[in-house]
RNA sequence: GGAGAAUUAGCUCAGCUGGUUCAGAGCAUCUGCCUUACAAGCAGAGGGUCACUGGUUCGAAUCCAGUAUUCUCCACCA
């Protein structure tokens, strides 16, 4: 029989993926064992695996995994967002290709369009996560749409109307012409533009003269109703109270006083456009200016601009200076940079646009969801993220929640035909309350406007439970809070801060316990990587190439939580290889015969270590897990595996070619491969089950799976023994690089003498022996002439080559290392002798000073000795 | 403009509340090995004024201040 020498990850990832769903390893129902929960954060339903989403469900991934195999019930709830904008658009795209203008359809029709494309399309990234081995209860999948997830958006949203949350009101909000829809603050991205400042004049009413104002939007002068200058601005006393026409219209606006205005930028003067500026609208506000909006819904001009009607915005700017300059009213145009809002979803530039739109009020909401996170009750990690939240939740505004499109659930608000509303569920209820406010309650008509994905995804802890609609059910009482959550910074304020907030005012609990922030996956050259920039492999390829488990290793090797990660391929060719060299390690075992004969001291004293070595090495990867440091988790795996598990234990135990190995022996080594099995798997899932299952363990029973096999708990481990060992692995270490550095083959026997201090080197001999290939190991008590001499610990180690040594060389590498010894001492011995240092250091970094200075000395005098000896 | 963070080996990063001569890991590099588990490997080796300047301290990569560079978030200057 015989195993490929490399791991061939393909068929075993098939293979266990559908074994894993068939035995409903990943289902989760409650029961009597502590919950473990993690709500997926929704990808867009049309959306497409990315390496962010890569990233991120790895990380996931692992930790249900990790929880499952220590008993907990672990259940991981997938699903994906509805994603207004973005599936509207597509939708809309989609039907323009088809000849059908959106216009042209009822809003029902366009509905039906729309969960067409939802079922064809949508979801093709869950699929995707299949692949990466997410262990997802599938069968919980959610959709932020489903029926009983929109409910419950409308009883949140019906709740919070009453509760006095949320208002109805014309204010100026981000409208996304494209997408033309009104946005939240948070979805506008601002960017720096270079753009034109252009000093446009205005002439006097009844006067020669000019004022010359500053602007970078010269399209919006019609729509202009005053110039501001400041009170206290000598250089424009003389202009107070007179009024100035508008260029190109000839309209006449007055002139007025306000100390917001800068004196120092441009030339003092603002124009104000209520209607196109979310500041000119408040100085509108104070000053009782009129409203003049001359934008349409699409950013085109309207017929109040009186000219250009029809011209989009960016068009009739420069159409507007051709204008301007035609008529000799542009002083000078110059170069300028400044921070332009564009839409998050359509990357359009935002236009500040007064509208009806319906807000939630947010400074209450917020307190309680600030508290959370300031007294640990939630913990974000890392840390560093609570300065930005702290600060977004104390300057919270008022959220934007209506949004001018379909896709989406409808706002349960209904009009009357005398426009006056009501909040209702249903229209009998709205009937109802009409009624009972003593209103007409004929022709209703419901809002048009749906709320903003994010109020839904805000639910989503909750929702995916059905702890709105029915707070009292068993799943939601036993999943709900959920452990922890892991998610890109991004979106901390977008969907964290809201879930918090809504989760507190439901449940007055906290949704999750853990906010793992994931950092941002970016190429080598340091770009965030991205569709646009091309610079993304597809995630789907590289496991292709490199095996899901290479890539997930590959992923994790590099990413701390918080911090941004460098992506690499070769990180993923580690990965691969590290699989293989456990696939190996397995081909090694797997190939042993075996004889009856018991144990060897060495192979026994060997186990003990190992033992100890995987003691030591559960406990610092159960700190680094309980720190959420997966990275450095994984790596405490790798090097576990690879150096202690094959380059010393079974390169220890491995019997001569074609020698069989002691039964006993090969039980034990059986054992630890297992439970090293069992520390990977949460990191590589299929290489761990395929091996898992093979006959050379035992024949598994259909359930007996590492997916829900123990995972290893924290025990004791004896340090001293540890550290005994690594004396025998330097001085192993040291006899390979005397051969190294002489160019003597490994095959060549070497003679060893000892001169053994505090370790018993008996237990070691076989050890030594055999990995350092010596001839001879002889326990001295004196120095041996002639022979290449090192330390390991205290214990001086003679290796007396056959060809003569070069004393010279000798006598250099033992005067450095006396040299080195002697700063050493004199560093110690300064602080020693330092009274200071006597009274202000602990008594243990003092006790601990004096014995480095004694094992010095010790080691000093061996060495002083060799040198003499080399005489 | 405000806030936060970062700067340690060629690269990516550890280094927790100052205390081994403290400078570490992985990868990459170099040298020697096709030693029958693995060349996707084995053995060995080299490599860093801890960004800069001051300060606190018996003692600083670690604490403080300033400087430089970079990044992120927030913010309406036309």
């Amino acid at each position: 029989m015989s195993i490929a020498k490399t791991y061939n990850p393909r068929e075993a990832e098939k293979k266990w993926y559908s074994y894993w769903m068939e035995h409903g390893f990943f289902r989760s129902t409650p029961d009597e064992r502590e919950p473990y929960t993690i709500v997926m954060p929704p990808p867009n339903v049309t959306g497409v695996l990315h390496m962010g989403h890569m990233l991120n469900n790895t990380i996931q991934d692992v930790l249900i995994r990790r929880a499952r195999m220590q008993g907990k019930n672990a259940c991981w709830v997938p699903g994906t967002d509805h994603a207004s904008i973005a599936t509207e658009a597509k939708v809309v795209a989609m039907l323009k290709e088809q000849g059908i203008d959106k216009k042209s359809l009822s809003r029902e029709t366009f509905l039906e369009h729309a969960w067409e494309w939802k079922e064809k399309y949508g979801g093709i990234i869950l699929k995707q996560l299949e692949k990466l081995g997410a262990s997802c209860d599938w069968e919980r999948t959610k959709f932020t749409m489903d029926p009983d997830l929109s409910e419950a958006v409308i009883d949140t949203f019906i709740k919070f109307y009453k509760e006095g949350y949320i208002y109805r009101g014309v204010r100026m909000v981000n409208w996304d012409p494209q997408g033309k829809t009104a946005l939240s603050d948070e979805e506008v991205i601002r960017k720096e533009v270079n753009q034109k400042l252009y000093y446009v004049r205005y002439q006097i009413k009844d006067s020669e003269e000019y004022i010359i104002i500053a602007t970078t939007r010269p399209e919006t002068i019609m729509a202009d109703t005053a110039i501001c200058i400041n009170p206290n601005d000598e250089r424009f006393t003389h202009l107070k109270g007179q009024s100035v026409i508008v260029p190109l219209i000839n309209r006449e606006i007055p002139i007025i006083e306000d100390e917001y205005v800068d004196m120092d930028f441009g030339t003092g003067c603002l124009k104000v456009t209520p209607a196109h500026d979310l500041n000119d609208y408040e100085l509108g506000q104070k000053h009782n200016l009129e409203v003049i909006d001359i934008l349409n819904d699409d950013g085109s001009l309207n017929e109040k601009a009186q000219i250009l009607i029809g011209e989009d915005r960016f068009i009739a700017r420069k159409k507007v200076t051709n204008l301007l300059e035609e008529a000799g009213q542009i002083e000078k145009i110059e170069d300028y940079k400044s921070q332009v809002g564009f839409s998050e979803r359509t990357d359009a530039v935002i236009e500040p646009k007064l509208s009806m739109q319906w807000f939630c009020k947010m400074d209450k909401l917020a307190k309680p969801a600030l508290e959370y996170v300031e007294n640990g009750t939630i913990k974000l990690i890392p840390e560093k993220f609570f300065a930005s939240y702290k600060h977004w939740m104390l300057n919270v505004k008022d959220w934007c929640i209506s949004r001018q499109l379909w896709w989406g659930q409808q706002i349960p608000a209904w009009y009357n035909e005398n426009n006056e509303w009501v909040v209702a569920k249903t229209e009998q209820e709205a009937i109802t309350e009409f009624n009972q406010q003593g209103k007409s309650s004929s022709n209703l008509l419901q809002e048009e406007d749906v709320l903003d994905t994010w109020f839904s995804s805000a639910l989503w802890p909750m929702s995916v439970f059905d702890g709105v609609r029915n707070p009292d059910n068993t799943e939601f009482n036993y999943y709900y809070p959920t452990q922890d959550l892991v998610t890109a910074p991004e979106i901390l304020f977008f969907w964290v801060a809201r879930m918090i907030i809504m989760g507190h005012d439901y449940t007055q609990k906290p949704p999750f316990k853990n906010v793992y922030l994931t950092g941002i996956v970016r190429d080598k050259m340091g770009r965030k990587m991205s569709k646009s920039l091309g610079n993304s492999p597809d995630p789907i390829e590289l496991m292709e190439q490199y095996g899901t488990d290479g890539v997930r290793v590959g992923m994790l090797l590099s990413s701390p939580a918080g911090n941004d990660l460098m992506f690499d391929i070769s990180y993923c060719e580690q990965g691969r290889n590290f699989a293989n060299k456990i696939w190996n390690a397995f081909r090694l075992v797997k190939g042993w015969e075996t004889t009856e004969a018991p144990a060897t001291e060495s192979q026994k004293n060997a186990a003990i270590w190992f033992e100890n070595r995987f003691n030591q090495a559960v406990s610092e990867i159960d700190e680094h897990f309980s720190h959420y440091r997966l990275s450095d988790a994984l790596m405490a795996i790798y090097k576990l595996i690879w150096d202690d598990f094959c380059s010393w234990y079974l390169e220890l135990i491995k019997p001569a070619y074609q020698a069989p190995i002691e039964k006993e022996t090969h039980e034990t080594v059986k054992v630890f491969f297992e439970k090293i099995l069992t520390l990977a798997h949460p990191f590589m899932p299929f290489l761990t089950e395929e091996l898992w299952h093979d006959e050379l363990f035992k024949k598994r029973e259909e359930k007996d799976c590492i997916i829900v096999a123990q995972y290893p708990v924290v025990k004791d481990f004896d340090i001293r023994l540890i550290k005994d060992f690594e004396i025998v692995q330097q001085i192993i270490s040291e006899v390979r690089s005397i051969r190294n550095a002489k160019g003597i083959s490994p095959k060549i026997e070497l003679p060893l003498a000892i001169n053994a201090a505090g370790i018993d080197f008996e237990t070691h001999r076989e050890t030594i022996i055999k990995l350092a290939n010596i001839s001879t190991l002889d326990l001295v008590n004196e120095k041996i002439q002639g022979a290449v001499s090192f330390l390991a610990g205290k214990s001086e180690c003679f290796v007396a080559l056959e060809e003569n040594i070069d004393i010279d060389a000798e006598r250099e590498r033992i005067t450095k290392e006396i040299e080195y010894l002697k700063g050493f001492l004199i560093s110690v011995d300064k602080k020693l002798s330092n009274e200071r240092f006597i009274q202000n250091a602990k008594p243990e970094v003092v006790q601990n000073e004096k014995n480095k200075k004694a094992d010095a000395d010790t080691k000093l005098k061996i060495l002083e000795g060799s040198l003499l000896n080399l005489s």
